[in-house]
DNA sequence: GCAAATACTTGACAAATGTTTATTAAACGA
DNA sequence: TCGTTTAATAAACATTTGTCAAGTATTTGC
């Protein structure tokens, strides 16, 4: 096989996720219906089920294709000896963000969904809380929780208000803001 | 009449407000039903849509009034001559959150819902946005713009994770740190 | 190519959701 | 207190959702 599905299941989950995109320009998630999907993407309402439980559980699983993509960058840029490695990993994020501005906008931005930011949250948290640590040269405490709260919710805002803006500036002008803006907040520990 | 709503009416927007509180409890906006939230409310399920159009509707009517408590706080605390109003602007919003704790871990919390984060935001970008410029004598620009969608989305993380922490650090010290933090970002400016 | 596997469709179904109408009960104001 | 107003209920209804079994069509591996 040339990819690792049957490609029935490639045009049919394709019809439906373009589907999908094209309502959540429309109107947020909760009223978005089966039917509707079913409908756009000119396949049978029951075929949506043999892929997804529901419209939820749908949005979960596009999502976990952009997660892996993210991890794999995180992973790509643990600190290194004598570099951070923060900005570079930071253009890639932006990167990604504007190759897959569509389902990214769906996601963090305006209609998105909070369960997949809070997700995103965690996945920073494992991946990032110990090199941030690292970086900085400081111990977890809770003020540094907080901080690095405030820190990664800033962060998945300022992508949001880029990509709500139609990413005018490059992804090297805002990796270099926003790392700006990393370093910059964690003077409050000095 | 005592209050602006018939006693009835009161009664049993309490009651489905109670139902549904609980049923946050155990799990996501989602899946919960009308019919689940009418059982438990011990109300006829017809008489819920008197009231909402559905269960979303619901807590956006419930957000409403924790908004107009927040605006109220905004409001009274625009930047004076002398003080920036910062602080204590801060200590009341904690207060506020703390006061009404399990709502406001619903709504923008991990099961939460975008869409009123979204809403917050904006809510704040008409109301401070103008107070910020001028508190740190900044005038509008992109890099602004970007500053400014950083911190506000750093505010709702860090209160986000203080309340699901359990709300340990008391009001004022979290108005302090977070002071920090927005006064400290504010130097990538300089 | 062909057989086997499997994805999709159709149509039917039960359950849940949302709407409506007539009726009952409670709250309000004078 | 009494008449008026308005909210809640009950019960019936149409629509939507989620599930399933049987048949059709497509893909895959050989």
């Amino acid at each position: 096989m040339s990819q690792n599905e049957d490609r029935r299941i490639r045009k049919t989950k394709k019809a439906m996720t373009d589907a999908l995109a094209r309502l959540l320009l429309e109107k947020p998630l909760n009223n978005i219906s089966v039917r509707e999907i079913a409908e756009i993407a000119d396949i049978n309402r029951g075929t949506f089920y043999l892929h997804y439980r529901d419209v939820y559980d749908m949005v979960e699983q596009l999502q976990n294709e952009i997660f892996e993509k993210f991890n794999k960058i995180v992973d790509d840029h643990e600190p290194k000896n004598n570099s951070n490695e923060l900005f570079p990993m930071l253009v890639e994020v932006f990167n990604l963000l504007s190759e897959n501005s569509d389902l990214a906008k769906v996601l963090i931005g305006k209609n998105g969904d909070a369960t997949f930011v809070d997700k995103l949250k965690n996945a920073l948290k494992e991946k990032c809380f110990y090199n941030f640590s690292k970086i900085f040269g400081i111990k977890s405490s809770d003020k540094f929780n907080y901080f690095y709260s405030y820190t990664v919710s800033g962060c998945i805002g300022i992508c949001s208000a880029w990509l709500n803006n139609g990413m005018k500036d490059s992804p090297v002008e805002m990796a270099s803001f926003v790392e700006k803006l990393i370093l910059t907040g964690s003077s409050v520990f000095a």
